[in-house]
RNA sequence: UGGGGCGUCGCCAAGCGGUAAGGCACCGGUUUUUGGUACCGGCAUUCGGAGGUUCGAAUCCUCCCGCCCCAG
């Protein structure tokens, strides 16, 4: 079965050199990805061991398309070990993603902010619990599937956007710490998801064809409201829809329906312009609205803040993962980003990702946001 | 029951005799390891109701129903 794994598949890979012989350890989701790795560090003659972690869900939990983590997807991941004749554990997390990634999605959603769970799960769950296991098996390594790229700097190793840029994941791993990033590898950063597919085909890998995961992991069929709303049902009683003058405009089923910049789901028709959340007050339990010109953001407010490089000069920052990266500049005594042109749609919640280039220098929770454009409502004189 | 105005898709609204614009909302799709955004597509055989005139009406006429305003 191992016979196939010839070396010129590492073509394009990284982080896989110097491994031949030692101790290494695989996060195994089930999905493509992650199953190429541990192929290419069989491959790469590393001992891998490959772990899998148990979620949010029991056994039972059918394959959903874009899920991973639970269930069949770990069926998965075990015949993908099997296949290449490594050792596979599964951890059952539980409890412990329970408490680090659903629950501070719920509370996050209930104090008015947006989530960005992916964030949590890999800071937590992956890169904090499941590296720690890896250290106490005694690996060299902890290898992801994720598609970033880690390069070796004059001041230690950098982590870098993934080549692909549809499929780069630097978004969601701002947070990692310069020590995790030591000890992480991330051989598929350098490829495109078709290079991983194919070698997947190749290596005769059963999940070859399985679909990219999408949408939040825990929750099924795309209710995410529904997930919060089972932790926090207080959320669903719901409250009003003003504009910024505090006039009520209409009502809504929860806060955690909506983030700043939305559009759809107000349900408020009439206006010759559509209406976006402009905030969120948690307090009052008030969706703010506003037209799309009012949405400007010129600085954000980080907190939590995660630095791998030096925050000076003209740098980029992303606050959402598809995206371009906008200009932006970085105020120190502020502890605060101001974009150049002024962006639109910035939530509270999700993270600003700061970067020179591919590099990726760290980032921060957005915590509050600086309106341009528009000022606090004077005397009432809002017109749309 | 004196006068005036108005009733066209869930909301706003064009049309004023030639066979129902548009916007908002909503729904679907595309994109996407967060939430969103954006883009594409769908969305009134019918114009408050009933008659009438006309080759032909949402558009003209009659009556009825329902709102609104001003007077009482």
């Amino acid at each position: 079965m191992r016979d196939f794994l010839s070396p010129d598949v590492l073509a394009g890979t990284e982080g896989l050199s110097g491994l031949a012989g030692r101790r290494v350890v695989v996060a195994m989701s089930g999905g493509v990805d992650s199953s190429v790795v541990a192929a290419l560090a069989v491959a790469a003659g590393a001992e891998v061991v490959g772990i899998s972690l148990q979620l949010y869900a029991g056994a039972e939990t059918p394959s959903r398309p874009g899920a991973c983590c639970a269930g069949a997807d770990i069926r998965d991941a075990r015949s993908v070990a099997d296949r290449l004749g490594i050792a596979h554990y599964v951890i059952d997390m539980e409890a412990r993603f329970r408490e680090a990634v659903i629950a501070q999605f719920a509370k996050s959603y209930a104090d008015g902010r947006t989530p960005v769970p992916c964030v949590e799960c890999n800071r937590t769950v992956k890169f904090h619990d499941l590296l720690e296991l890896a250290r106490d098996l005694g690996a060299e390594a902890l290898l992801t599937g994720h598609y970033v790229r880690r390069i070796e700097g004059a001041d230690g190793p950098e982590l870098h956007r993934g080549r692909d840029p549809a499929k780069d994941q630097s978004y969601f791993l701002w947070a990692t710490t310069a020590a995790q990033l030591a000890y992480l590898r991330f051989p598929l950063g350098g490829l495109e998801k078709r290079d991983v597919r194919a070698l997947a085909d190749r290596l005769g890998l059963a999940v070859a064809a399985k679909p990219d995961s999408q949408d939040i992991c825990f929750v099924g069929g795309g209710d995410y409201a529904r997930v919060v709303e089972r932790m926090r049902p207080e959320l669903a009683d719901g409250g009003a829809i003003v504009d910024a003058a505090g006039r009520e405009l209409g009502r809504h089923s929860g806060i955690h329906r909506f983030t700043v910049g939305q559009r759809r789901g107000l349900d408020l028709g009439g206006t010759a312009e559509p209406l976006y959340v402009l905030s969120i007050d948690a307090v009052a339990g008030q969706v703010v609205v506003g037209p799309r010109a009012a949405l400007a953001v010129a600085a954000a407010a980080l907190g939590g803040l995660n630095r791998l490089g030096p925050w000076e000069g003209p740098l980029e920052a992303k606050v959402r993962s598809l995206a371009a990266p906008a200009k932006a500049q970085w105020q120190e005594a502020e502890k605060q980003l101001a974009f150049a042109p002024s962006i639109l749609g910035v939530a509270p919640g999700q993270a600003a990702v700061l970067y020179a280039g591919s590099r990726v220098l760290g980032g921060g929770e957005i915590v509050s946001t600086v309106g341009d454009n528009w000022s606090p409502p004077v005397n009432n004189l809002v017109t749309y």
